[in-house]
DNA sequence: TAGTGGTCTAGACCACCCT
DNA sequence: GGGTGGTCTAGACCACTAA
């Protein structure tokens, strides 16, 4: 994709990210100083400096000054208004149920969002918290990773996770449209509430690093247990 | 705040931020080259450089390759789900009908995220589009601007918009936490829906450029006529 | 005191856009 | 061809952090 030509702060900042999903920079640990990539790479700190720049704005660093540029925890500048968001807010009590395997699958009709082309997957599982139910969750995104994904594979219960550490694609935004609705029968049954609750229901399309690789979603949010929160902070 | 000796980048980038928002370079408009900019201010280009990468942070301007860097409409780097949304998603047709005047208040109590200290000012306003009631807005922030803001002043209605161009105060950041509930009798009736109707219910804090200067805000939103828009993209 | 990141200079060559 | 932004070099001095 970005070939030996490409500039070279991004060859610099492609190979320091993966080396970051790697774990071969663990979370907290600090990266060698500008100085040390300077030399090592052969390039001055104008360059090096611009190449943790992009670091900085994905997320992956953050730089302590008079000590050196430390690993961060991932996830926190994209954490929109997704999946994380109930993982992180829950702690690690939070279960997966797939209602469905990975499945070749067609792409939504009616999606207030506009919608991707061409082969599909799709899977839908049930997110909850305490043994509580409090999300329902559809996806669907285009059958172009190899090898192909199955659920059981899936770092954390997290797709995000999974394709930024397997697949080294990132996210870069969301479009995001929200309504408030009232359970039907079938939305009853799966997230086990009375008749008449309300929850929140969501349409999503992820954007990613790696162009006509979207990723869509539909989600129905019972919210009385578990808010949904949502933080942005500039990097 | 910044004084004489803060660097320059931030000088120059504090100086076309400021006629941006003045007016002086018009929405569409290219700012000076590179190149003039060095010359006019006796600076390098990394420096010119980097208070223009500022100012694409902040989303003031898109550079055009080969063509120059060109004034950007304004808010869209952080339209997250807030009031922007809906004046944006509906265009022109929005009415504003304020329940009361901004007017000294109290900090609100049982709100689900921290909440500010020290004098405060507040108001309530419903949000109507094409003559419907979509939304009731209720706001607290500290009583710290001078003049102090009376809502007839409000730019286009935007508390945001009037705070960046009258007080030169940027909103940094968000977080907020989403509920879906029913309709209580008050909000039946302020905004005009049958018992039943499921909102969204939204507390939100909004961080500033001005530290101890945060937003709080409680909305509840009728998202049948018009859903929740949510777009974010990395600049 | 030594090492780190923060800022800045004075150049250079390139790809892109428009005329 | 001339102007624009994109990339890069080879230095320099400073403020901050830690031993």
């Amino acid at each position: 994709m970005t070939g030996a030509d490409s500039p070279k702060y991004l060859q610099l900042y492609q190979l320091l990210k993966g080396q970051v999903q790697q774990g071969i920079f663990q979370t907290g640990e600090y990266l060698p100083s500008e100085h040390q990539l300077c030399q090592e790479h052969g390039l001055t700190r104008t360059t090096v400096r611009h190449a943790l720049d992009e670091l900085i704005r994905d997320g992956f660093i953050v730089k302590e000054q008079g000590k050196g540029s430390r690993v961060r925890e991932r996830g926190k500048s994209l954490n929109l208004l997704n999946v994380k968001g109930f993982s992180e807010a829950a702690g690690p009590d939070v279960q997966t149920h797939y209602l469905t395997p990975i499945r070749p699958g067609s792409w939504p009709e009616s999606f207030r969002l506009p919608v991707g082309q061409g082969p599909c997957l799709q899977f839908e599982r049930i997110r909850s918290v305490a043994g509580q139910p409090v999300m329902l969750e559809k996806n669907w995104f285009p059958d172009l990773l190899s090898p192909q994904p199955i659920a059981s594979d899936f770092m954390e219960d997290s797709f995000f996770k999974t394709l930024s550490g397997r697949y080294l694609i990132e996210v870069t935004g969301s479009k995001q449209s929200l309504q408030a609705v009232t359970a039907d029968a079938r939305l009853m049954k799966l997230l086990m509430v009375p008749a008449g609750t309300p929850l929140i229901h969501i349409h999503v399309v992820f954007y990613t690093s790696q162009p006509d690789f979207n990723l869509y979603g539909e989600l129905y949010c019972h919210t009385d247990p578990y808010p949904i929160g949502n933080t942005y902070l500039r990097p």
